[in-house]
DNA sequence: CGGCATCCTTGTAGATACTG
DNA sequence: CAGTATCTACAAGGATGCCG
């Protein structure tokens, strides 16, 4: 770890460094509903059960849960109002809201090749009918 | 589904059709070995067993079906050369690199937030020690 | 060397029922 | 209303061994 060395081989540390980062933040919100969230509290806050409303098909376990992780991440802002029956807001936090950026420009890019990515897809699959693949369809 | 309707709806339309395919992008790269592939191939193409070195805790089996499924995606090209032993080599498509771009970006993000999340996770368990979320650190 | 087949463990997620 | 608790399923992923 001599300090002499940290130019000659910065730039393979850091490179492997913000892999292993985005790795972990590509897991974080690679999951089935993170982004789900974070699209639906894009235009304010929402209440739990508006939030279930806006995304039909999610559990009101995996919303709790996905939304836990995204509350302990600093993501998004849990406000409890202490009435009768209990009334509970979240909201992006600004970390949750400079995270949209970099995920609506990887939604422009799949928005741009989703048709280069079927065909490629399809072309794929005519050749190989039934190979594994590490995701299903 | 009158035509009058769309320009009314197309924002919301749009936007909810984003969210559902940049979710599936997400999922696709979201996986445990992709971006970790991807950037390694990133300087230039890499034979099956430098790919295995390079990313030193991949078993074999899932370095073969993450990178079967880039294939498949058309982000990945595979080049047999039959000689024996065999030599493949495995390169970014121009798709594949195309996708570099929002990646490092994400990449970006989760370098410059990764102490404010790591702080943020502090705090919550320090109030909330032992509370379920969606996924585990 | 590259990769497929098999077996096995773990993680992710859904359904359902129950509580303050 | 906004969660927990429990139980179950299936898919991701790892270990190992064999093959062209």
């Amino acid at each position: 770890m001599k300090a002499a060395n940290s130019d000659v081989s910065s730039s393979l540390q850091q490179t492997a460094e913000k892999c292993a980062i985005t790795k972990d933040v590509l897991r974080r919100i690679g999951d089935k509903w993170s982004v789900l969230i974070i699209m639906a509290l894009s235009e304010g806050s929402l209440r739990f059960s508006e939030l279930a409303r806006q995304i039909p098909d999610i559990s009101q376990r995996m919303l709790t849960l996905t939304l836990r992780a995204l509350e302990r991440d600093g993501l998004v802002v849990r406000t409890v109002t202490p009435i009768v029956p209990a009334r509970v807001d979240y909201a992006l936090s600004a970390l949750g809201q400079s995270l949209q950026e970099p995920v609506v420009a990887l939604g422009r890019w799949a928005f741009t090749h989703q048709d280069e990515v079927k065909m490629a897809r399809e072309a794929f699959d005519a050749l190989r009918p039934d190979t594994e693949t590490a995701i299903e369809t």
